[in-house]
DNA sequence: TACCTCCACGTTTTT
DNA sequence: CGTGGAGGTA
């Protein structure tokens, strides 16, 4: 069995599976084979018996991936992987605060507060506090204390120089404090908690970095500082840690990933040597071609070349459209040949920057009657009425909760306004104690006790009722029991929302209570009886786990993403769409520190998710905010060697004449090895040069020869703008701009490369 | 209490 | 341009 593991490794992947048990880092590239190299890993260090499936603790980002790692492993070893602490950082801190509630000072019921919660009971304490909202947006302040947990810092120790950080200190206490009597955790806290846990326990600390000898880590270029130091006080002075992440492929900086782990872990851990993964066996080589010379353009990487034994395959086709419309258009009639020559559209995706560019592809492809999916949306258990059901499930399993008792003490509404609740918040604060208690203590006052104490008894009673039921009828009779199902049963549109409900209580029945609590040998677990352990494990897997963005999976749909969402994935045929200078890269990131490094990272992301054909478009015109603006094409575009590029645009005189043809035909299918047809900027520089003749590319060339075509104080005429006078000129080259105060169409700033101006 | 209108805002997001 | 949140009105 042990050499059947290894078999069809190739060598360097050998060497980092069989790695001696001493700290690895392993850089894998893109498509280089990294999760199969960690889970057989893991298969060989149990094999071998090196070590024992409860003596390792593999941790991921998503979910998806815990799963998937589960899945092969199982498939490699004759063992139940379910009690094997194989999970995300979250899920594992989560197991963890489980086992030791008490040590870590939580409620053994204590829930989960996802991103919504989270702000939701923000914005509570700071109207508790009397703080300006307008001054001091709640999201922000949310941002800032998740921020600082991810730093490992409470708000004791957070240094607050200015007026902002002052408040978010004082909102972060009370926040925290409120948590804690409402035995509710939110997704840092897990971390921190945890990381506290161990710090503070030395038995506790000794146990764990006794039992696991092994930590494996993914996506290591993607862990905040906090996970950084979990993982390096559970891995002790001898803990082997074997770090899998690929540098060139950070792109969550945004939310905390802090790339410079990868170069610590390398220093403090002391590795001797770095292994990288470069084989990738994913793409062509005109691909791995593009992407290696984009990403060479980085001057803060690790360094690595990916290389693959397949052949070239074809150029990278890129396409310029006039407007967003129109590139839309574009990639409606490319997969439409695509599916026709029989590529599945399940294999093909369209990748995008931001989230907006969606809505002109859905157009396009709602029009040309193609299916599609978008992921991203909203996923089952932040539905509304899943949250609903679930905060009636959370007040069952832990009535402190605050956040869950005033989403649904008037919902369905039961005749408790407004007044009442504040009467209850008053009367809560006064006393310290939660509002489930304030309601049962009767001073809420006046007649609204009344219908307070109905939804009390309700609850109560509800909870009397279930007990000793299994989790699918606890999930029904609750339901039941909170008078959902008839509101929404008069609601026009509440015919998906009961179907959602029902769904709901298969969920719970479904649910795996072994996976989710299985402990193997070993497990110390503070074993108090809770009175309903299995909807408190249920309710964590709703928070940690939100669910798939969208169901009806299986089908032959269109795959539509941002580029961060394609991460891990691959297709057959891959669109990257709206390749434009303030788009991709972002015009945010311009001014951010390492910002137009990520974006390239982000680009590099994108273009290795292709196996054999990739498009590249941009549009000289796009419809944002409400306006249109005219951008240039990336930098990255030019970042790409030009002999990897094959230009499909139709020429100019056939665009005039409505022509559907795509610029040189055939060429390039198949196995072509060698790049087919004249440079991309050869090929404009012959057409046909009519005057206004809408070529960007004939006006690339141009602005590259002319430094500045205009000057200030000039009078210039624009084929849309009328006349007007040139207020700044600036940039150069293809970039070059001017800044027109137009006579009707007042100030505007035009890229000379695509606007049509013309000196007057 | 529910609906509607107006206004502000607009990068990426898992847990 | 579209959306979502907040606030005002019926």
């Amino acid at each position: 069995m042990n050499s059947d593991l290894l078999d069809g490794l190739n060598p360097r992947q050998l060497a980092a599976v069989t790695l001696a048990p001493v700290p690895a880092l392993i850089l894998a590239g893109a498509g280089s084979g990294k999760t199969r190299v960690l889970t057989t890993r893991i298969a060989w260090l149990i094999s071998t018996g090196q070590a024992s499936p409860g003596g390792i603790l593999a941790v991921t980002f998503t979910n998806k991936a815990a799963r998937e790692m589960h899945t092969r492993l199982a498939a490699m070893l004759p063992i139940d992987t379910r009690g094997m602490w194989i999970g995300t950082f979250h899920g594992l801190c989560n197991r963890m605060l489980r086992a030791h509630w008490r040590d870590a000072a939580l409620p053994q019921t204590f829930q989960i507060l996802d991103s919504a919660d989270q702000l939701a009971m923000v914005k509570r304490v700071m109207k508790a506090q009397g703080i300006d909202e307008e001054r001091f947006p709640p999201r922000q302040v949310t941002w800032a204390i998740a921020a600082e947990k991810e730093a490992g810092r409470r708000a004791g120790a957070m240094e607050a120089t200015d007026e902002f950080s002052r408040r978010v200190r004082d909102v972060y206490e009370a926040y925290d404090q409120q948590c804690q009597r409402e035995g509710v955790v939110d997704f840092a806290e897990l971390l921190l908690r945890s990381f506290e846990l161990l710090s503070r326990h030395e038995v506790l600390r000794q146990h764990y970095q006794r039992r696991f000898r092994h930590l494996l880590v993914d996506e290591f270029q993607d862990t905040n500082v906090l996970q950084y130091r979990w993982l390096k006080l559970l891995a002790g002075d001898d803990g082997a840690v074997f770090a899998v992440g690929d540098d060139d492929q950070s792109i969550y900086r945004f939310r905390g990933a802090n790339v410079g782990n990868m170069a610590a872990f390398e220093r403090e851990f002391h590795v001797r040597e770095v292994i990288k993964l470069e084989q990738n066996y994913r793409s062509h080589g005109c691909i791995l071609d593009a992407a290696n010379a984009l990403i060479t353009h980085n001057a803060q990487r690790l360094g690595k070349t990916l290389w693959t034994a397949e052949g070239r395959g074809e150029p990278l086709r890129v396409y310029e459209a006039v407007t967003d419309h129109e590139e839309a258009g574009y990639v409606v009639d490319e997969v439409a040949q695509l599916r026709q020559e029989g590529v599945r559209l399940i294999d093909i995706a369209l990748l995008y920057r931001s989230n907006a560019q969606s809505r002109v592809l859905e157009h396009a492809l709602f029009a040309a009657g193609l299916p599609y999916k978008v992921y991203g949306g909203l996923r089952f258990f932040e539905r509304q009425e899943i949250k609903h059901a679930l905060a009636y499930l959370r007040l069952v399993a832990n009535p402190d909760d605050d956040g869950a008792l005033l989403r649904v003490i008037n919902f369905p509404t039961r005749g408790i306004g407004a007044r009442s609740i504040e009467q209850l918040q008053d009367a809560a604060r006064e006393r310290g104690i939660s509002l489930w208690a304030a309601a049962c203590g009767g001073h809420g006052g006046g007649r609204a006790s009344g219908a307070i104490g109905g939804f009390v008894q309700m609850i109560e009673r509800t909870r009397a009722s279930v007990a000793g039921l299994a989790l699918g009828e606890i999930v029904d009779a609750v339901i039941d029991a909170s008078g959902l199902k008839p509101h929404y049963r008069t609601e026009k549109e509440g015919e998906d929302r009961l179907g959602n409900l029902d769904e709901l209580v298969n969920a719970a029945a479904a649910f795996d209570l072994a996976a989710a609590t299985a402990t193997v040998e070993g497990d110390i677990v503070d074993a108090d009886p809770a009175a309903l352990p299995a909807l408190d494990a249920f309710l964590a897997h709703a928070a940690l786990e939100a669910g798939d963005t969208q169901a009806g999976a299986g089908q032959d749909a269109l795959q539509l993403m941002t580029v961060h969402a394609s991460k891990g994935l691959e297709f057959h045929a891959v669109f990257v769409v709206g390749l434009e200078e303030g788009l991709f890269p972002h015009e945010n990131s311009l001014d951010e520190h390492d910002g137009l490094e990520e974006e390239r990272r982000l680009m590099y992301v994108a273009i290795t998710r292709a196996r054999r054909r990739l498009y590249l478009t941009f549009s000289q015109s796009r419809m944002l905010h409400g306006q249109t603006r005219y951008n240039v094409a990336s930098r990255f575009l030019r970042e790409i060697p030009e002999a990897l590029l094959k230009p499909v645009n139709a020429s100019p005189a056939r665009h005039a004449a409505g022509l559907a043809g795509h610029g040189f035909g055939g060429g390039g299918s198949g196995g072509r090895s060698s790049v087919a047809g004249p440079s991309w900027s050869a090929q404009y520089g012959r057409a046909p040069s009519a005057p206004r003749v809408t070529d960007p590319a004939v006006a690339t060339i141009a602005a590259r020869a002319a430094d500045h075509p205009f000057r200030v104080g000039q009078n210039v005429e624009h084929a849309k703008f009328g006349p007007g006078v040139v207020v700044a000129a600036q940039g150069s080259g293809s970039d070059a701009r001017v800044r027109v105060n137009f006579r009707n169409a007042g100030e505007k700033e035009l890229l000379l490369a695509y606007a049509k101006l013309t000196a007057a």
